[in-house]
RNA sequence: CGGAGCGUAGCUCAGUCUGGUUUAGAGCGCUGCGUUCGGGACGCAGAGGUCGGAGGUUCGAAUCCUCUCGCUCCGACCA
């Protein structure tokens, strides 16, 4: 390709806002451009690079036996009622309608599609298991678009749904499934990227894992144990951390006035945040009141409580529903509550700890010595509601957990039988009866992935992409080109490397070296090839690789094998 | 969906508070000519704008008021 013809120009200025180093890259090298809030077109280097991570997860669905389809984006309303997610999913799922009034949506996944699929072109064991895959757009009606690619309305992604007779199998599935991914972004160039246990939110099912491209830019927050043996998501993390009993004193109602936070009333009573008791309050879907009681020193998972609350939805409780369950804000206390009105949910950390500072259910007093056996009322559930903190020790190996950021890239989930039996996903066994199938399914972010690799690989001028998925392999530049002779030796030159395959950017452009050099970095191409009336007086061109100054002195003729040889070599790196 | 900010040339922005020397500007980019030529050169000449949109106030609105649309950032949410 010839830069002179390539379009995409490179912008010099960072684009204002922009927080993320890809999102500035992706910009300003010209490989995508904002059309609307999380919206983008992508320009020919974009388009050659997603290609390339198309490409490498094609042959690696390949491996795993998955077979490669196209469900359509647009899908009607009833599929996704027959699943019941028409209702249970939020704005995030784009509903409209066409001209007769039908009810249609955007699909933002695609397990229903699937499903209507298989359900009519499986029938039998013998055809199990089997894995269909597609690489499609998205479309999620995201509340808050951000970071460029990293969180997209409109976005690429590879699906894939995998169908099987037993849970072993899935199982066994699962396990090449996760093995393929580590290969896909070992191939794609992302260095860093750790499996993590996760959360399956509205895609339902046990057990699901997330591959996260370790990055300060990243939106989930993850805990590892130094060894690695650990790993998993904020949202489901839990430590191994122990609480101790000592003797139980007599509770105790003290004067607080106007002390109402855990800070306030520790620091008033000369206590630590550990001493105390803290009450939030959620309301769930329906209105219900759901008093969540935990350590002073800790904070409530929403996560872990809803699934122990068993509501879809939770949001903090306002002052007046408090008060309607007979609580006080402020002042809110697991003594005098009636459990018929609240749903009472308490972390370990209270239940097992002892003479807490707790409120009265009173303005202005709070009780000292709440001990969660003696004082507590029957009926509540005790259970894991903590979110974990740094340092809290690693329930596998007690080591000090770790905290780290990342992107999610990919995401794997063990499905079951959610929407095979909400919609009738059935085959015959070998004995002629009718069973359910057993469901997995795999996504990885295309665009995503582009934008975790330049997070993960750059430096001051620009992106430095992998050889495993940069858009060429060589940029040829020739400077000087209109002195020389070397327009026409960079031209044969380019000639060369079009016949032998080699893939090139040409900048034909004869612009000056530091434009030229400055254009190139922002490209990030692994090899560079610099002509100029210096190198052609020797018959010898520069070559460079995209990151090093140093460059080596190669002579004209064995520039095109010596550069397959190292294009080679390079590639193997990521195998 | 809450909070904050911003919409003026392709991009980054000044001008808005305090309406009138502004005939709407600068830098970068773009076109032409010339000089330069190894890490974003320079001169000259150009092209490019309904100042996000609608309504209002006024002799006069990019500037003041009302409404509206869009974008970005923080938070909530998020397979």
């Amino acid at each position: 390709m010839r830069m002179s013809k390539l379009v995409g120009r490179r912008i010099k200025e960072d684009p204002k806002d922009s927080k993320t180093i890809s999102h500035k890259y992706l910009i300003r090298g010209g490989y995508v451009r904002p059309v609307s809030a999380g919206i983008y077109s992508i320009l020919p280097l974009g388009k050659l690079i997603i290609d390339k991570i198309e490409q490498i997860i094609r042959e690696e669905m390949a491996s795993i036996e998955g077979q490669e389809v196209l469900l359509p984006v647009v899908l009607p309303a009833d599929l996704w009622k027959e699943s019941g997610r028409y209702e249970s999913v939020g704005a995030e799922l784009l509903r409209f309608e066409d001209r007769n009034g039908k009810a249609m949506l955007l699909g933002m996944t695609h397990e229903e599609a699937v499903v209507h699929l298989v359900r009519s072109e499986v029938s039998s064991y013998k055809q199990l298991p089997v894995m269909l895959y597609q690489l499609q757009t998205k479309y999620r009606d995201e509340a808050r678009p951000r970071g460029g690619l990293i969180r997209a309305r409109e976005f690429t992604m590879k699906d894939a749904y995998s169908f099987h007779t037993s849970q072993e199998c899935l199982e066994e599935y699962y396990m090449d499934a996760h093995a393929a991914y580590e290969r896909i972004f070992k191939r794609v160039g992302m260095n860093n990227v750790v499996s993590i246990e996760a959360d399956s939110g509205m895609m339902g099912g046990k057990i699901s894992h997330e591959f996260m491209a370790i990055s300060e830019f990243g939106e989930d927050t993850i805990f590892i144990s130094p060894d690695g043996s650990y790993r998993a998501n904020r949202e489901v993390a839990t430590s191994s951390i122990k609480f101790e009993k000592s003797e139980e004193l007599p509770l105790n109602k003290v004067h607080t006035p106007g002390h109402k936070t855990i800070e306030e009333v520790a620091s008033f009573l000369n206590k630590q945040p550990e001493n105390t008791g803290k009450a939030v309050f959620y309301v769930d879907g329906e209105q219900n009141l759901i008093f969540a009681m935990i350590r002073g020193d800790f904070e409530v998972n929403e996560s872990k409580l809803q699934k122990i609350a068993i509501a879809y939805e939770l949001n903090f409780a306002d002052d007046d529903a408090i008060r309607k369950a007979g609580c006080e804000p402020g002042y809110a206390s697991p003594l005098n509550i009636d459990p018929e009105k609240v749903k009472i949910i308490v972390d370990r950390s209270v239940a097992e700890s002892s003479n807490l500072i707790v409120g009265a259910n009173e303005a202005d007093y709070h009780y000292e010595n709440f001990n969660f056996d003696r004082d507590m009322p029957e009926g509540v559930t005790v259970a894991d509601i903590a979110t974990v903190r740094a340092g809290d020790p690693c329930p596998l190996t007690g080591e000090p957990l770790l905290m780290e950021r990342g992107i999610e890239v990919g995401n794997i989930f063990q499905l079951g039988t959610k929407y095979s039996e909400a919609m009738n996903c059935a085959y015959l066994d070998e004995n002629g009866k009718s069973q359910i199938m057993i469901m997995g399914c795999y996504g990885i972010g295309v665009g995503r992935s582009m934008a975790s690799v330049i997070e993960q690989s750059y430096d001051n001028w620009g992106p430095i992409w992998p050889i495993t998925i940069a858009p060429y392999h060589v940029q040829l530049c020739a400077l000087n080109r209109n002195k020389e002779g070397v327009a026409e030796a960079a031209d044969k030159l380019y000639e060369e490397f079009l016949a032998e395959k080699v893939e090139v950017l040409y900048d034909d452009r004869g612009e000056k070296a530091g434009f030229t050099f400055n254009d190139a970095d922002l490209i990030g191409i692994p090899f560079r090839v610099i002509m100029s009336p210096k190198t052609l007086a020797e018959s010898k061109v520069e070559l460079k690789r995209r990151g090093e100054r140093d460059a080596l002195m190669v002579d004209l003729d064995q520039v095109v094998p010596e550069l397959q040889k190292l294009i080679a070599e390079e590639f193997n790196k990521y195998e």
